[in-house]
DNA sequence: TTGAAAGCGCTAACAG
DNA sequence: CTGTTAGCGCTTTCAA
């Protein structure tokens, strides 16, 4: 309680083992070979007197602070808990603390955001970009300051590194399932925009469904990443009478699912129910949702491994990275084979394929 | 892209516009009164210069880094990205930043992150407490070093102040609903432990259950606070034939729906369900469920205006606040009166209540 | 109202 | 290996 102690600092550590404060310094940040004997006597002074480093004026004399900013579109958005829980674990890992901004989907409080920890001397930025084409400007300027890695989402080409999972890798896995259990008439509940989820997805649906039936590629609906749009979705669809509903996103299969359910459809007899991400809800939901799962932790390491190599050669630019990780295929009940028993085998037992 | 531009400094506005560093600053900072020439001038040559402020190096001299610290035990928990979000927009609109931890349920790595952040010399720490008893030493050791302010969650009495939903209003609120629409064999599927929370709504049934009937207080099955409780919790006490689950929170209440599906079970018709918190799924669960919301947004109001006010007066201590805030009952279809029918009316449509 | 000067706590040259 | 000497960029006395 109250104000707290008066901090001591290098200079008492310093008198109290009697030594230099360089000395200090180069012990406790382990930056120069210190002789042993001396060493132990400013480790032992500083743990006596409590000595906390002042990373503050480290940061100013260094200047590096030993700290990340973490922007993304809003953290409410439910792939997103996971993400950042490894981020920040990743990042602590090395010692660093991480900046968190939340933009709620809003470039311009992103690009107040991005200049706020820019000002705060951030060592380098993390950015999930809120839109394809209006983050572009305050991104670009801020690659030019500090390491930047694009995560998740695209933001133009030649903007900054970037770590994403491959997303037409992943709707392939989704298709070839759907053929392997002899589903034909499929659909693509998909969303419009530039967001390269968005378009990705959209791209490999058209491209691979064709293989199941030639009138597939046509059989889509493009709205948004929600669960209001996956609901509508369906009875936009419902009429082509598909067996297989595929998703661009959990939301908007769990939507879909909704749907169906009150439609009296049978889901997988009637038709299987596919999503990605694998949000948390998508293994809760009932039937479990079969769908495309991000290497969440692969995608955080390969990110703070970006911007350790930026962080390392400082100035030596090297040419810009754009790393796509491959997902994987998580089926569950609601696009279980064999059509008519309802799907209630058993609670949602997730099955990790490929 | 590469290694950015040499920052501009006060000193180098200040020579742009004809004057001091030391009237530089005071006229970005607002700190004392300025000529209104003189400060047009160094307002447009900062401008010009595209000046950015140094906070490490305001930090060292001002002993404040306009940052604080969110402690919290998993950022997946589906209830605090919801307060992440409130807190960070709450803090940022005071021009704070946020530093976050999560340390993963782990009272050892929370310490950890705690000194870290005192390290880096955070003004203030907003912790969610991983562990009632294992997070006190180092809470209570924080708190003696910088305003602290307990969320969600307790950490034993005269820690530090706190804010938190009232758990004994909200389970009064279910109960009176239940009572209101008819139900009276009802039952808690509750979660063992000292973490307040489960306590809290533990007490409140077992104080306010005996109003519907005699024997519902005994009627409890103590678990954690998981789906996978949930649906293990059902077949405990489905013997009973309850015609109402109250359960300790939504997770819980998601698991034990999806158990009484699976058994055929009609929701509501055979049985309410109510849940606690209010996290998404809630709303997106099939039916919808019936749950106790918390102000999530005032709870994050609340608790930077405690920060703000230990701010503010350093050293004058002040009484420790422990502040409750009224929840809300949302009723959805989990609960609906007058049995029978399959619950089946529409969309998750919430009504809010009080 | 403004400027000069001191110094926050630390690290980085440069000698020794 | 160690000490001395300069500051990092800013805010804040203290004088003018």
């Amino acid at each position: 309680m109250g104000t707290g102690v008066a901090d001591v600092t290098l200079r008492d550590v310093a008198r109290a083992s009697g030594c230099s404060v360089a000395t200090v310094s180069r012990v406790l940040a382990g930056t120069r070979p210190v002789g042993a004997e001396t060493a132990r006597r400013v480790r032992e002074a500083a743990e006596r007197l409590g000595y906390r480093p002042n990373h503050a004026a480290r940061a100013l004399r260094s200047r590096a602070t030993g700290t990340v900013g973490l922007v993304l579109p809003q953290i409410t958005n439910p792939f997103y808990p996971a993400l950042v829980r490894e981020l920040t674990h990743a990042l602590h890992a090395e010692g660093r603390a991480v900046l968190l901004a939340d933009c709620d989907d809003d470039p311009v409080a992103e690009a107040e955001y991005i200049d706020d920890l820019l000002s705060r001397r951030v060592d380098a930025l993390l950015v999930i970009p809120a839109d394809e084409r209006r983050s572009r400007d305050a991104v670009a300027a801020a690659a030019a300051r500090v390491p930047l890695v694009l995560m998740d989402r695209g933001c133009g080409p030649g903007i900054a590194d970037s770590v994403a999972v491959d997303n037409s890798a992943g709707m392939a896995l989704v298709l070839d399932h759907l053929a392997a259990t002899g589903r034909r008439r499929v659909c693509f509940l998909g969303a419009d925009g530039t967001a390269s989820a968005a378009a990705e997805r959209r791209a490999a649906y058209a491209a691979g469904s064709g293989a199941l039936d030639a009138a597939a590629p046509g059989r889509i609906a493009l709205g948004d990443f929600s669960v209001e749009w996956g609901r509508a979705a369906v009875d936009l669809v419902w009429d082509a009478r598909p067996d297989a509903l595929v998703c661009a996103n959990d939301l908007i299969a769990v939507g879909a699912l909704q749907r169906l359910q009150q439609l009296g459809a049978d889901v997988p007899g009637d038709v299987a129910v596919t999503g990605f991400d694998d949000i948390p809800m998508a293994a809760l939901s009932a039937p479990g949702i079969t769908t495309v799962r991000q290497p969440v932790a692969e995608l955080a390491a390969e990110a703070t491994q970006l911007l350790n190599r930026r962080l390392a050669s400082p100035g030596s630019e090297g040419p810009q990275r754009a790393i796509r990780l491959a997902p994987e295929l998580v089926v569950r009940e609601s696009s279980a084979p064999g059509a008519g028993e309802r799907g209630l085998e058993g609670a949602s037992t997730a099955v990790a394929v490929s």
